[in-house]
DNA sequence: TGATAATGACAACTTAATTGTCAAATGGAG
DNA sequence: CTCCATTTGACAATTAAGTTGTCATTATCA
């Protein structure tokens, strides 16, 4: 038993952050009328991205079905255009509008002023060790992820 | 624009570590037939609580009626036992049965191992800074929660 | 005592996804 | 070129993990 009780503390934590992260996440993104989904497959195609569902669906680790009603909304509401795909004729690359765009890059900046205030005075050394920490764990739950 | 670029790729990785680890969580407790809600809920009672569904609700941030779905499931299952509750008739206090709490610290020792292995050759010091981090995060989150 | 709040039970609904299936379009092996 | 397997969009049904709403019963306290 060589692990400190902060591991299990720092699990228990990422489930806490990721719930209020979530939550904040919703509730600024309710402004422009998007849901997370929505949010996650325009940053895909920023700034000028041109993919196809099965290429969002892939990245977005989803199933294409999922991203293809998502994508039919954003088609829908305008934020979306799909141009023609020389490699596939039934499906299209599609692309932010120029009103996608200009969403996004609000909703952007909106999340970079959230970010600014939230981790303000917390030392960027320590910030760094964290990051540097949780890609290790990141990492290996996916190159070999332990075995009950 | 004080924040560095590692704030972003933190919130980041708390979203993907999420993702993971409730993968991982799911696949080593389908192996007791429990879901993520039964563990929640045992854990509340774990050693030997004694706790109400509206109690547990409140502890669990979540609505009464779904703790009550829950705990009826448990107490089906034998894991759980309800006894008289002397300030109220109708909401017995409920505990762990000695088969509940036998199964629940089983399923405490496989996290154990898991983590074990997970958190092994990380310095100790890092997972303490990030421990310390994302409690400050949280708290922030939690007491005052930036505004867009 | 009488109004208000808490509780268990049940049902309907919600969200963000999944799985299954079909027909049209594509790509690769011979 | 042809035939078969794969990819794709569309649509439908299903799932998981909750929420909201409502009822009758039980507690609380001014």
């Amino acid at each position: 038993m060589m692990t400190p009780n902060d591991a299990y503390k720092v699990t228990w934590l990422i489930r806490r952050l990721f719930r209020a992260m979530t939550e904040l996440a919703d509730a600024y993104l309710k402004d422009s009328g998007l849901t997370a989904a929505d949010r996650a497959v325009m940053e895909f195609l920023y700034p000028d991205q041109a993919l196809t569902v099965p290429d969002i669906a892939r990245r977005y680790q989803v199933t294409r079905q999922h991203v293809q009603v998502t994508v039919n909304g954003l088609l829908q509401s305008g934020l979306l255009r799909s141009g023609d795909n020389p490699r596939h004729k039934r499906s299209p690359l599609l692309r932010l509008s120029s009103a996608g765009r200009e969403t996004f890059t609000e909703i952007r900046n909106n999340e970079s002023r959230l970010l600014d205030e939230w981790f303000s005075k917390i030392e960027i050394a320590d910030i760094a060790t964290t990051k540097r920490t949780l890609e290790t764990l990141l990492d290996r739950l996916q190159k070999e992820p332990p075995h009950a």
